[in-house]
DNA sequence: GTCGTTGCAAAGCGTTTGCAGCCTA
DNA sequence: TAGGCTGCAAACGCTTTGCAACGAC
């Protein structure tokens, strides 16, 4: 197993990163660069969004991070090593939750010839939060 | 029901709209505007770039088109009406393709109180084409 | 003291918009 | 002919990169 850093990349403990690292593990959920450099900035004040992209960067190659991609929004953060899981979407306030586990193992049938490797799926729909509360101006 | 055509908007047909309905209906899957644009553009020479944005996003009103949004791509067009279909991506060269059906009835489990409107899957892999042939570089 | 890290500003990249001339109806 | 449509170039929003000063070790 390769060392816990990606190869030759130092990692200073600086208070930005510090304070990048907090965000994430405090929120809880996948956050965008403005969301993380938003709450960052709180603890380290002056924080550059160019950090922000390059720790995370870094924080994603040393496998402390992953990339959540959907649809047609920025790409997400969250703290690595969760295992198979999906998202939720929530429509009326835009944040983005996990999903635990994953039974629907992909019974779509494929094209002949076509081999799958892995997959993705997004929900849509209504936080608790949200759906508690009368649909929004939106 | 509205008219087929989206609230005070008139829709000429253009040697330019013309050949960018025909490239996204001869390919038979979804297309990114760069995808449309180089093709249409050998039915339309010096086709620009704006148009093909401000036809697709015209075709999208009209319904005529649906946008395709997946994980960390441009926004890719296929011609609207299949119904609820999924995606296939093809990891080695690149093309995103349909998927028939869909019989995983999204049986994730959601949090207490959340409340799911829709969902979306992508299957990654590698298509009929590329499988058959030994792996790229990539 | 060294050199990885940071903030700022400029550069990239994909997409949108302003504008004057073109072309469909 | 009227006014929607087009190509060009500038503008945008998000992300990356160059650079000199800063600060962790």
């Amino acid at each position: 197993m390769a060392s816990r850093l990606s190869a030759n990349s130092i990692n200073r403990d600086t208070r930005q990163k510090r304070a990048i690292r907090r965000a994430l593990e405090a929120t809880g959920r996948p956050l965008s660069t403005d969301e993380i450099h938003e709450l960052a900035s709180r603890e380290s004040e002056g924080l550059g969004i160019a950090t922000v992209y390059r720790s995370v960067r870094a924080l994603v190659d040393q496998g402390w991070l992953s990339e959540v991609e959907l649809a047609g929004r920025p790409t997400l953060y969250e703290i690595a090593g969760k295992g198979h899981h999906h998202h939720f979407v929530c429509e009326q306030c835009g944040a983005v939750h996990e999903l635990q586990g994953c039974s629907s193992s992909v019974k779509l049938s494929l094209p002949r010839g076509f081999r799958a490797r892995d997959h993705e799926t997004t929900v849509y729909g209504r936080c608790a939060a949200c759906a508690r509360r009368p649909r929004a101006i939106r």
